[in-house]
DNA sequence: GATTGGATCGCCT
DNA sequence: GGCGATCCAATCG
């Protein structure tokens, strides 16, 4: 079980241990879930990627409450990303989910993303939400208590964790606050 | 009130 | 490797 002080690491340490975890997804189609194979930090007022940067917004509003909901945000008009909230209360830090590795619920996914091939189910941030059936609707969630959306901790993995620049954005381009497993096929991009 | 750009994806060449 | 799709919301005036 994961506790809600998890979540007020520091919020890079909190991308690294998401990594192996299971995100589950409980909808009315079915349950769909996936191992967390990819994450970015996203660091607040200290981060000029972050959507909080500027201090909250409307959008950003639950990037600034409790740590361990579920921030949800719309992107280039057709997509949805889903992130951890992190650090304490009015910080605005935030994990993204990048990608997953699919475990249940295969056919749901596959028939919500019209592709067959598992390694297109859930490598990406907006593939992933589509295979899962998380929309906007989903802003705001406690993973910790949710009956759609929730956390669970995986049996013992071992693995590698490779350390890159975050993908697609135009500021702090330098920051190393991409994670992923490294020997994952899952993960948007090597 | 209008403009502009975005933490993406999939199809095209 | 390049670009169009598509729309919310942050920012500016």
């Amino acid at each position: 079980m994961i506790e809600r002080d998890f979540f007020l690491q520091p919020t890079t340490e909190v991308a690294k241990q998401l990594l192996g975890l299971e995100l589950i997804s409980q909808t009315p189609e079915g349950l769909t879930s996936g191992r967390i194979v990819e994450t970015e930090a996203y660091l607040g007022s200290d981060d000029p990627a972050a959507h909080s940067f500027r201090g909250p917004t409307s959008r950003t509003q639950t990037m600034f409450g409790e740590p361990g909901h579920a921030y949800v945000y719309f992107i280039y008009g057709m997509y949805t990303c889903i992130n951890v909230v992190c650090g304490p209360v009015g910080t605005g830090h935030a994990v993204l989910i990048r990608a997953l590795e699919p475990l249940e619920g295969v056919e749901v996914m596959r028939h919500r993303r019209g592709r067959e091939k598992l390694i297109d189910l859930c490598s990406g941030p907006g593939k992933l939400t589509i295979a899962l059936g998380i929309s906007l609707d989903d802003d705001g969630r406690d993973l910790l208590t949710d009956k759609k959306l929730q956390l669970r901790s995986a049996e013992e993995l071992n693995f590698k964790i490779a350390t890159s620049a975050r993908i697609g954005i135009t500021k702090a381009t330098d920051l190393p606050y991409r994670f992923y497993i490294k020997e994952s096929e899952f993960v948007s991009r090597v």
